[in-house]
Formats: C-alpha cells, structure tokens, sequence
DNA sequence: CATTTATAGTGAACCTGTTAGTTAATTCGC
DNA sequence: GCGAATTAACTAACAGGTTCACTATAAATG
C-alpha cells in the first residue's frame, strides 16, 4: 500500500480512458445495431468529412494504426461501404473512397449520434465543453 | 464530403483518444522494457494503491472489463507478480494480492513515470491539469 | 425451505492494439 | 544512374476490448 504515484483517480491515462468509456457506453449501441466497430465508424466519418484519403493519412485522422486500419479496410470493404483506387503517381499508395452505401449508413446513424452530443452540450455547457476540446488538444501535442 | 456531424477534430471521444495517445506513446517504452502492457501496469498500480482487492473492484477502479481482467491476472499470476486467495466467506470472489515481486517492480518504474507527469505538469500547468481532470471527471459521470 | 433471481468469475468468438518484420516503390546521396 | 535509406501497405503473432453464454455460489422471494 505504499504511495509510488498520484492516485489512480488523479491519473491523466486513466481519466482519459474512463471519460472516454462513459461517452462509449451510449454510443455504441446504435454502433452495434448497423454491425459497426467504433474504429470502423470512424473511418467512415473521416472519410465523409475530408473525402476520399490515402490509408496512412486515414489512419492519423481515425487514431487508428496501419495494421488496425488494414483489418479494417478488408471488412469495409467485403461490406461495399469503401472502395479503392490506385495513386495516380505513386504505386505504393491508394486512395480510399466512401461509396453510396457508406455515405446511406452515416445518414442513418447521425441523427441518434447527434442527439447523444446534444444530451453531452445540455448536461456540461457549450463553453466547457469547448475548453475541455481545447485541452485535449494541446494535450495531443505534448 | 457531406456535414452530419462536427469535425473529428472537435469530436470528443476521437479528442481524448488522441490525448490518451500522446501520453502513452511517452509512457509505454518505460513499460516495454520490463514486459509489461499498459492494462498490467494499472492492474499492479492499482494493487499498490489500495491493497488487495476482488478481481470485479480491481476491474472498475482499472477501467478493464472482467475478461480483460482474467486473462491479465493469469499472466500476473504466471510471472509471480500478483497472488491469489479465497475470499473467505463468499466462494465466488477471489482477493488479489501485489507480491513482493510486484512492489519490487513498480519501484523500479515508479521514477522514470514520476518523470514524465512532472514534464506535463511543467508544460501545461497545474492549475490547468487539475482544472482537466476535474472535468473528466465530471465526464466520467455522464 | 424451494425456487427464483442476482452476482463473481471464466470461456469463447471476433475485432482491435501493438510490435516486429516483409515487400514493393520511391527518394536521396554520391 | 546506382546503391542506400525511406516510405506505404501488408502480414504475423500475441495481448486486450467487447459481447454473449455458462458455471458456481449467494441472496431474495414466495
């Protein structure tokens, strides 16, 4: 029982992990209800947001490693949701596209996701929430 | 390249999964050179912060699932670094004991960890971090 | 009591995380 | 230009995350 650390509960790691497992907890039913993966619905929300990508910038956007993110791809596409195009110039890459049936998925899901953020905005306070981001992302670059 | 929802970049969890990122990537070699996964680290940390506990508590305050958490103490308990006993009134739980391996270890850690929150704490602030951590904590709640 | 209901831990299946190593294509230094 | 270093993507191997189901024990309900 000796004191080595700050207390688990004081910890930045596991702060961060629970904060984020709480957030989850009411995401990812409407995930599991269309068979999506959190990695695999981000990838498809990057993709929708930025356009069609290059695997490796994909997978820095998604936190997502490249191993993950060829598992990932395989399974998206089997399910027609993303399609692949060879790099105009360099053969090494690809270019990652969202097809219709992907872009139909992120409509389903958005209005359910939406209002769970929605819920997040009412319970914390727009201007918190927007300097707890403003942290997290300096943190990102520490 | 529609807009159902904010920018990844304002997307809370995807943020406080790249700031958990960034902290590890810091932490992990530390762990790495004594063969020990992040979730084993906590697990021992956590043994040393509050004593010895029943594998379900363990879990919680570890934020790792309970078939995490087996799989986890069967490796622990393989390399003699936690230990095993009956509860004594309820033949279901278990209580799960840091050995003396296992302080052993966390000491050897410990000062290279230290380190690292001492840098963040510089970096940032410690009215800021606590400042963070409260809010994640509140987060942890929703 | 007997039966139901709840809880603790485990096992299995599938996907992801992480490290290391591979292959092919590109770029750099000379 | 040519070999060396770098980069993009993939594969392999093992640990962990997540859900579901199962067993054993305990608690609640009748």
């Amino acid at each position: 029982m000796s004191k080595f650390f700050a207390k688990t509960e004081e910890s930045l790691p596991i702060m961060l992990l629970r904060a984020r497992e709480a957030l989850m907890k009411r995401i990812r039913p409407y995930l599991t209800e269309h068979e999506l993966s959190e990695q695999q619905w981000r990838v498809l929300r990057v993709l929708d947001e930025v356009g069609p990508l290059e695997p490796t910038e994909l997978g820095e956007r998604c936190v997502v490693l490249t191993p993950s993110l060829t598992r990932i791809l395989a399974i998206l596409e089997k399910r027609a949701m993303i399609r692949r195009e060879r790099h105009p110039t360099d053969k090494r890459k690809q270019i990652i596209h969202l097809t219709k049936a992907g872009q139909d998925l992120i409509a389903i899901i958005a209005p359910e996701a939406r209002k769970i953020y929605e819920e997040l905005e009412e319970a914390f306070g727009k201007p918190q929430l927007i300097n707890l981001l403003n942290k997290l992302s300096k943190l990102s670059e520490f």
